[in-house]
DNA sequence: ATATTTGAGTTGAAGCTTCAAGCAAAATAC
DNA sequence: GTATTTTGCTTGAAGCTTCAACTCAAATAT
Protein backbone atom coordinates (compact mmCIF):
# COMPACT_ATOMS: atom_id res chain seq x y z
CA UNK A 1 0.00 0.00 0.00
CA UNK A 2 3.03 2.14 0.75
CA UNK A 3 5.58 2.94 -1.89
CA UNK A 4 8.21 5.53 -1.17
CA UNK A 5 9.72 6.87 2.42
CA UNK A 6 7.88 9.03 3.94
CA UNK A 7 8.50 11.97 5.22
CA UNK A 8 8.43 11.48 9.11
CA UNK A 9 7.89 14.53 11.45
CA UNK A 10 10.51 16.15 13.49
CA UNK A 11 10.41 16.59 16.97
CA UNK A 12 9.11 20.24 17.34
CA UNK A 13 6.61 19.39 13.98
CA UNK A 14 5.41 16.06 16.24
CA UNK A 15 4.47 18.43 19.64
CA UNK A 16 2.87 20.77 17.41
CA UNK A 17 1.25 18.21 16.17
CA UNK A 18 -0.02 16.52 18.88
CA UNK A 19 -1.26 19.11 20.60
CA UNK A 20 -3.36 20.47 17.44
CA UNK A 21 -5.01 17.01 17.55
CA UNK A 22 -6.00 17.03 20.95
CA UNK A 23 -7.36 19.99 20.86
CA UNK A 24 -9.42 19.43 17.56
CA UNK A 25 -10.84 16.22 18.66
CA UNK A 26 -11.92 17.74 22.48
CA UNK A 27 -12.91 21.54 21.26
CA UNK A 28 -15.92 20.34 19.31
CA UNK A 29 -16.92 17.69 21.92
CA UNK A 30 -16.97 20.71 24.29
CA UNK A 31 -18.63 22.74 22.44
CA UNK A 32 -21.21 20.00 21.93
CA UNK A 33 -21.53 19.30 25.16
CA UNK A 34 -21.99 22.61 26.33
CA UNK A 35 -24.65 22.97 23.30
CA UNK A 36 -26.49 20.11 23.98
CA UNK A 37 -26.78 20.57 27.79
CA UNK A 38 -27.85 24.43 27.39
CA UNK A 39 -30.49 24.14 24.67
CA UNK A 40 -30.70 20.36 23.74
CA UNK A 41 -28.80 21.41 20.27
CA UNK A 42 -25.71 19.96 19.41
CA UNK A 43 -22.96 22.34 17.01
CA UNK A 44 -24.96 21.78 13.63
CA UNK A 45 -27.89 22.49 14.16
CA UNK A 46 -27.29 24.92 15.85
CA UNK A 47 -25.29 26.19 12.95
CA UNK A 48 -28.30 25.54 10.76
CA UNK A 49 -30.62 27.90 13.22
CA UNK A 50 -27.77 30.81 12.96
CA UNK A 51 -27.01 30.52 9.27
CA UNK A 52 -31.38 30.87 8.62
CA UNK A 53 -31.29 33.90 10.96
CA UNK A 54 -28.52 35.65 9.55
CA UNK A 55 -29.95 35.14 5.85
CA UNK A 56 -33.07 37.68 4.21
CA UNK A 57 -36.24 36.46 4.89
CA UNK A 58 -34.48 33.54 7.30
CA UNK A 59 -34.58 31.84 4.26
CA UNK A 60 -32.06 29.05 2.65
CA UNK A 61 -31.77 27.22 -0.07
CA UNK A 62 -30.75 23.39 1.53
CA UNK A 63 -27.65 23.58 -0.64
CA UNK A 64 -27.03 26.73 0.68
CA UNK A 65 -27.28 26.25 3.42
CA UNK A 66 -25.40 23.02 3.82
CA UNK A 67 -22.21 24.28 2.72
CA UNK A 68 -22.75 27.15 5.37
CA UNK A 69 -22.96 24.77 7.95
CA UNK A 70 -20.02 22.64 6.48
CA UNK A 71 -22.38 19.56 6.35
CA UNK A 72 -23.92 16.90 3.56
CA UNK A 73 -27.00 17.54 1.78
CA UNK A 74 -28.32 14.74 2.79
CA UNK A 75 -27.11 15.39 6.67
CA UNK A 76 -28.88 18.49 6.39
CA UNK A 77 -32.01 17.04 5.27
CA UNK A 78 -32.46 14.68 8.06
CA UNK A 79 -31.59 17.64 10.33
CA UNK A 80 -33.95 19.54 8.87
CA UNK A 81 -36.44 16.65 9.42
CA UNK A 82 -35.51 16.96 12.97
CA UNK A 83 -35.94 20.52 13.27
CA UNK A 84 -39.10 20.54 11.42
CA UNK A 85 -40.76 18.06 13.53
CA UNK A 86 -39.92 20.62 16.65
CA UNK A 87 -41.39 23.40 15.03
CA UNK A 88 -38.13 25.52 14.24
CA UNK A 89 -37.97 25.48 10.75
CA UNK A 90 -40.33 25.01 7.66
CA UNK A 91 -39.42 23.90 4.30
CA UNK A 92 -40.59 25.87 1.24
CA UNK A 93 -40.96 24.76 -2.53
CA UNK A 94 -38.59 27.41 -4.07
CA UNK A 95 -40.87 29.59 -6.31
CA UNK A 96 -39.02 29.64 -9.45
CA UNK A 97 -36.68 26.61 -9.53
CA UNK A 98 -38.84 23.75 -8.96
CA UNK A 99 -36.12 21.22 -7.68
CA UNK A 100 -34.99 23.37 -5.04
CA UNK A 101 -36.26 23.62 -1.61
CA UNK A 102 -36.03 26.49 0.97
CA UNK A 103 -35.43 25.99 4.58
CA UNK A 104 -36.94 28.62 6.62
CA UNK A 105 -36.51 29.61 10.10
CA UNK A 106 -39.99 29.81 12.02
CA UNK A 107 -40.76 32.54 14.95
CA UNK A 108 -40.22 29.92 17.15
CA UNK A 109 -36.91 28.80 15.81
CA UNK A 110 -35.80 32.45 16.56
CA UNK A 111 -36.77 32.74 19.65
CA UNK A 112 -34.75 29.16 20.29
CA UNK A 113 -31.87 30.09 18.63
CA UNK A 114 -32.13 33.40 20.85
CA UNK A 115 -31.69 31.74 24.18
CA UNK A 116 -29.57 29.61 23.13
CA UNK A 117 -26.79 32.04 21.77
CA UNK A 118 -25.72 34.03 24.61
CA UNK A 119 -24.53 30.81 26.16
CA UNK A 120 -22.95 29.39 23.46
CA UNK A 121 -20.96 32.49 23.03
CA UNK A 122 -19.73 32.58 26.21
CA UNK A 123 -18.21 29.18 25.94
CA UNK A 124 -16.73 30.30 22.57
CA UNK A 125 -14.97 32.89 24.73
CA UNK A 126 -14.08 31.00 27.45
CA UNK A 127 -12.46 28.09 25.88
CA UNK A 128 -10.85 29.75 22.76
CA UNK A 129 -11.32 34.11 22.63
CA UNK A 130 -10.55 34.59 26.11
CA UNK A 131 -7.52 32.17 27.24
CA UNK A 132 -5.73 33.98 23.97
CA UNK A 133 -4.39 37.46 23.70
CA UNK A 134 -5.31 39.45 20.14
CA UNK A 135 -1.74 38.99 19.15
CA UNK A 136 -3.04 34.98 19.14
CA UNK A 137 -6.10 35.29 17.71
CA UNK A 138 -4.82 36.71 15.08
CA UNK A 139 -2.00 34.39 14.25
CA UNK A 140 -4.82 31.73 14.92
CA UNK A 141 -6.75 32.91 12.10
CA UNK A 142 -4.01 33.23 9.66
CA UNK A 143 -3.34 29.55 10.43
CA UNK A 144 -6.55 28.88 9.69
CA UNK A 145 -7.17 30.47 6.77
CA UNK A 146 -3.94 28.77 5.76
CA UNK A 147 -4.79 25.44 6.74
CA UNK A 148 -8.63 25.76 5.16
CA UNK A 149 -6.87 26.74 1.67
CA UNK A 150 -4.77 23.52 2.08
CA UNK A 151 -7.49 21.64 2.02
CA UNK A 152 -9.62 23.09 -0.43
CA UNK A 153 -6.84 24.87 -2.80
CA UNK A 154 -9.69 26.12 -4.73
CA UNK A 155 -11.64 28.28 -2.48
CA UNK A 156 -10.95 31.62 -1.16
CA UNK A 157 -11.96 32.11 2.12
CA UNK A 158 -14.18 33.89 3.63
CA UNK A 159 -16.62 33.11 0.79
CA UNK A 160 -17.29 36.12 -1.25
CA UNK A 161 -20.86 37.60 -0.68
CA UNK A 162 -21.71 39.74 -3.30
CA UNK B 1 -32.36 30.68 29.99
CA UNK B 2 -30.26 33.31 29.71
CA UNK B 3 -29.52 36.02 32.46
CA UNK B 4 -26.63 38.56 31.57
CA UNK B 5 -25.96 40.63 28.72
CA UNK B 6 -24.20 38.35 26.67
CA UNK B 7 -20.51 39.86 25.59
CA UNK B 8 -20.23 39.79 21.78
CA UNK B 9 -17.45 38.68 19.71
CA UNK B 10 -15.62 42.05 18.29
CA UNK B 11 -15.62 41.89 14.31
CA UNK B 12 -11.79 40.69 14.41
CA UNK B 13 -12.76 37.97 17.10
CA UNK B 14 -15.11 37.18 15.45
CA UNK B 15 -13.64 36.96 11.90
CA UNK B 16 -11.15 34.32 13.67
CA UNK B 17 -13.51 32.09 15.29
CA UNK B 18 -15.48 31.84 12.54
CA UNK B 19 -12.44 30.21 10.53
CA UNK B 20 -11.17 28.53 13.33
CA UNK B 21 -14.27 27.17 13.43
CA UNK B 22 -14.68 25.89 9.96
CA UNK B 23 -11.13 24.15 10.40
CA UNK B 24 -12.17 22.09 13.55
CA UNK B 25 -15.11 20.89 11.60
CA UNK B 26 -13.18 19.74 8.49
CA UNK B 27 -10.06 19.37 8.94
CA UNK B 28 -11.51 16.12 11.11
CA UNK B 29 -13.20 15.59 8.15
CA UNK B 30 -10.59 15.37 5.68
CA UNK B 31 -8.07 13.64 7.85
CA UNK B 32 -10.95 11.02 8.24
CA UNK B 33 -11.85 10.87 4.93
CA UNK B 34 -8.14 10.27 3.81
CA UNK B 35 -7.69 6.93 6.06
CA UNK B 36 -10.93 5.90 5.25
CA UNK B 37 -10.15 5.09 1.41
CA UNK B 38 -6.38 4.23 1.91
CA UNK B 39 -6.76 1.66 5.09
CA UNK B 40 -10.31 1.61 5.83
CA UNK B 41 -9.70 3.63 9.46
CA UNK B 42 -11.25 6.36 11.08
CA UNK B 43 -9.36 8.45 13.06
CA UNK B 44 -9.73 7.02 16.27
CA UNK B 45 -9.24 3.66 15.06
CA UNK B 46 -6.18 4.49 13.75
CA UNK B 47 -5.39 6.42 17.10
CA UNK B 48 -6.12 3.38 19.03
CA UNK B 49 -3.70 1.01 16.77
CA UNK B 50 -1.50 3.70 17.17
CA UNK B 51 -1.33 3.71 20.66
CA UNK B 52 -1.01 0.14 21.13
CA UNK B 53 1.72 -0.21 18.98
CA UNK B 54 4.01 2.48 21.01
CA UNK B 55 2.96 0.99 24.03
CA UNK B 56 5.58 -1.61 25.68
CA UNK B 57 4.55 -5.26 24.56
CA UNK B 58 2.31 -3.15 22.28
CA UNK B 59 -0.21 -3.74 25.19
CA UNK B 60 -2.67 -1.28 27.06
CA UNK B 61 -5.50 -1.32 29.47
CA UNK B 62 -8.59 -0.04 28.00
CA UNK B 63 -9.17 2.84 30.61
CA UNK B 64 -5.04 4.09 29.36
CA UNK B 65 -6.01 3.42 25.77
CA UNK B 66 -9.56 5.25 26.15
CA UNK B 67 -7.71 8.74 27.65
CA UNK B 68 -4.78 7.91 25.63
CA UNK B 69 -7.42 7.96 21.91
CA UNK B 70 -9.16 10.74 23.28
CA UNK B 71 -12.65 8.86 23.71
CA UNK B 72 -15.07 7.65 25.93
CA UNK B 73 -14.21 4.10 27.30
CA UNK B 74 -17.65 2.88 26.02
CA UNK B 75 -17.07 3.74 22.57
CA UNK B 76 -13.84 2.20 23.10
CA UNK B 77 -15.16 -1.02 24.09
CA UNK B 78 -17.34 -0.88 20.72
CA UNK B 79 -14.26 -0.22 18.29
CA UNK B 80 -11.85 -2.81 20.08
CA UNK B 81 -14.70 -5.39 19.34
CA UNK B 82 -15.05 -4.92 15.67
CA UNK B 83 -10.83 -4.49 15.16
CA UNK B 84 -10.75 -7.61 17.43
CA UNK B 85 -13.44 -8.89 14.57
CA UNK B 86 -10.78 -7.79 12.06
CA UNK B 87 -7.99 -9.37 13.79
CA UNK B 88 -5.69 -6.37 14.45
CA UNK B 89 -6.19 -6.53 18.29
CA UNK B 90 -7.26 -8.69 21.01
CA UNK B 91 -8.36 -8.49 24.37
CA UNK B 92 -7.27 -10.17 27.73
CA UNK B 93 -7.97 -10.12 31.00
CA UNK B 94 -4.94 -8.17 33.06
CA UNK B 95 -3.26 -10.82 35.21
CA UNK B 96 -3.05 -9.03 38.35
CA UNK B 97 -6.67 -7.12 38.41
CA UNK B 98 -9.44 -9.13 37.22
CA UNK B 99 -11.52 -6.15 36.63
CA UNK B 100 -9.18 -5.09 33.80
CA UNK B 101 -8.74 -5.85 30.14
CA UNK B 102 -6.06 -5.33 28.64
CA UNK B 103 -5.81 -4.72 24.54
CA UNK B 104 -3.17 -5.93 22.70
CA UNK B 105 -1.80 -5.28 19.64
CA UNK B 106 -1.37 -8.20 17.19
CA UNK B 107 1.04 -8.55 14.40
CA UNK B 108 -1.59 -8.24 11.72
CA UNK B 109 -2.53 -4.87 13.52
CA UNK B 110 1.14 -3.84 13.27
CA UNK B 111 1.36 -4.53 9.92
CA UNK B 112 -1.62 -3.01 9.27
CA UNK B 113 -0.84 0.13 10.90
CA UNK B 114 2.88 0.51 9.20
CA UNK B 115 1.31 0.24 5.98
CA UNK B 116 -1.31 3.05 6.96
CA UNK B 117 0.62 5.04 8.77
CA UNK B 118 2.83 7.38 5.71
CA UNK B 119 -0.10 7.70 3.94
CA UNK B 120 -1.48 9.26 7.13
CA UNK B 121 1.36 11.54 7.78
CA UNK B 122 1.57 12.53 4.52
CA UNK B 123 -1.72 13.74 4.73
CA UNK B 124 -0.87 15.70 8.00
CA UNK B 125 2.22 17.23 6.38
CA UNK B 126 0.47 18.15 3.39
CA UNK B 127 -2.70 19.58 5.40
CA UNK B 128 -1.14 21.44 8.39
CA UNK B 129 2.29 20.98 8.53
CA UNK B 130 4.04 22.06 5.36
CA UNK B 131 1.40 24.89 4.54
CA UNK B 132 2.71 26.82 7.61
CA UNK B 133 5.93 28.00 8.18
CA UNK B 134 8.07 27.09 11.15
CA UNK B 135 6.91 29.87 13.43
CA UNK B 136 3.43 29.60 12.68
CA UNK B 137 3.89 26.03 13.80
CA UNK B 138 5.34 27.01 16.79
CA UNK B 139 2.71 29.54 17.01
CA UNK B 140 0.05 27.35 16.81
CA UNK B 141 1.38 25.06 20.09
CA UNK B 142 0.95 27.64 22.48
CA UNK B 143 -2.55 28.66 20.97
CA UNK B 144 -3.18 25.10 21.43
CA UNK B 145 -2.06 24.47 24.81
CA UNK B 146 -3.51 27.09 26.11
CA UNK B 147 -7.01 26.17 24.51
CA UNK B 148 -6.71 22.71 25.84
CA UNK B 149 -5.53 24.33 29.29
CA UNK B 150 -9.29 26.40 29.34
CA UNK B 151 -10.56 23.24 28.66
CA UNK B 152 -8.95 20.87 31.06
CA UNK B 153 -8.33 23.58 33.64
CA UNK B 154 -6.55 20.65 35.98
CA UNK B 155 -4.28 19.64 32.89
CA UNK B 156 -1.10 20.11 32.37
CA UNK B 157 0.44 19.51 28.89
CA UNK B 158 1.78 17.00 27.45
CA UNK B 159 0.80 14.66 29.95
CA UNK B 160 4.11 14.41 32.06
CA UNK B 161 6.41 11.64 31.32
CA UNK B 162 8.54 11.33 34.62
C1' DA C 1 -41.02 17.73 -29.66
C1' DT C 2 -38.65 14.02 -27.44
C1' DA C 3 -34.77 11.95 -25.19
C1' DT C 4 -30.86 12.43 -22.36
C1' DT C 5 -28.21 14.45 -18.91
C1' DT C 6 -27.60 17.26 -15.02
C1' DG C 7 -29.07 19.40 -10.67
C1' DA C 8 -31.48 19.52 -6.10
C1' DG C 9 -33.26 16.93 -2.46
C1' DT C 10 -35.07 12.94 -0.11
C1' DT C 11 -35.02 8.43 1.75
C1' DG C 12 -33.89 3.92 4.06
C1' DA C 13 -30.37 1.06 5.50
C1' DA C 14 -26.02 0.43 7.57
C1' DG C 15 -22.46 2.05 10.52
C1' DC C 16 -20.62 4.54 14.44
C1' DT C 17 -21.28 7.00 18.90
C1' DT C 18 -23.60 7.97 23.03
C1' DC C 19 -26.36 6.92 26.84
C1' DA C 20 -28.08 4.33 30.53
C1' DA C 21 -28.07 0.06 32.65
C1' DG C 22 -25.72 -3.86 34.07
C1' DC C 23 -22.10 -7.17 35.77
C1' DA C 24 -18.11 -8.81 38.07
C1' DA C 25 -13.83 -8.00 40.66
C1' DA C 26 -11.51 -5.30 44.08
C1' DA C 27 -11.50 -2.18 47.86
C1' DT C 28 -13.58 -0.44 51.87
C1' DA C 29 -16.63 -0.36 55.86
C1' DC C 30 -18.56 -2.55 59.57
C1' DG D 1 -15.79 -12.27 57.67
C1' DT D 2 -19.72 -10.25 55.43
C1' DA D 3 -22.02 -6.12 53.34
C1' DT D 4 -21.46 -2.09 50.73
C1' DT D 5 -19.27 0.83 47.57
C1' DT D 6 -16.25 1.71 43.94
C1' DT D 7 -13.77 0.56 39.79
C1' DG D 8 -13.33 -1.22 35.15
C1' DC D 9 -15.52 -2.67 31.51
C1' DT D 10 -19.37 -4.49 28.47
C1' DT D 11 -23.80 -4.36 26.32
C1' DG D 12 -28.20 -3.10 23.89
C1' DA D 13 -30.94 0.52 22.44
C1' DA D 14 -31.47 5.00 20.63
C1' DG D 15 -29.65 8.76 18.01
C1' DC D 16 -26.96 10.85 14.38
C1' DT D 17 -24.20 10.51 10.06
C1' DT D 18 -22.97 8.46 5.85
C1' DC D 19 -23.77 5.99 1.75
C1' DA D 20 -26.06 4.55 -2.23
C1' DA D 21 -30.24 4.51 -4.59
C1' DC D 22 -34.00 7.09 -6.07
C1' DT D 23 -37.35 10.89 -7.52
C1' DC D 24 -38.63 14.92 -9.74
C1' DA D 25 -37.55 19.19 -12.23
C1' DA D 26 -34.64 21.90 -15.35
C1' DA D 27 -31.36 22.20 -18.99
C1' DT D 28 -29.41 20.39 -23.08
C1' DA D 29 -29.08 17.65 -27.19
C1' DT D 30 -31.16 15.50 -31.17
Amino acid sequence: MNRDEPRWLSASELEAWKAFSAMIIKLPAALDAQLRADSGLNQFEYLVLAGLSDAPDRTLRMSDLAVLANGSLSRLSHVVTRLEGQGYVRRERCPGDGRATNAVLTEEGFRKLADSAPGHVEQVRSLVVDPLDPEQLEQLRGICLQVLQAMDPGLSWPPSRH
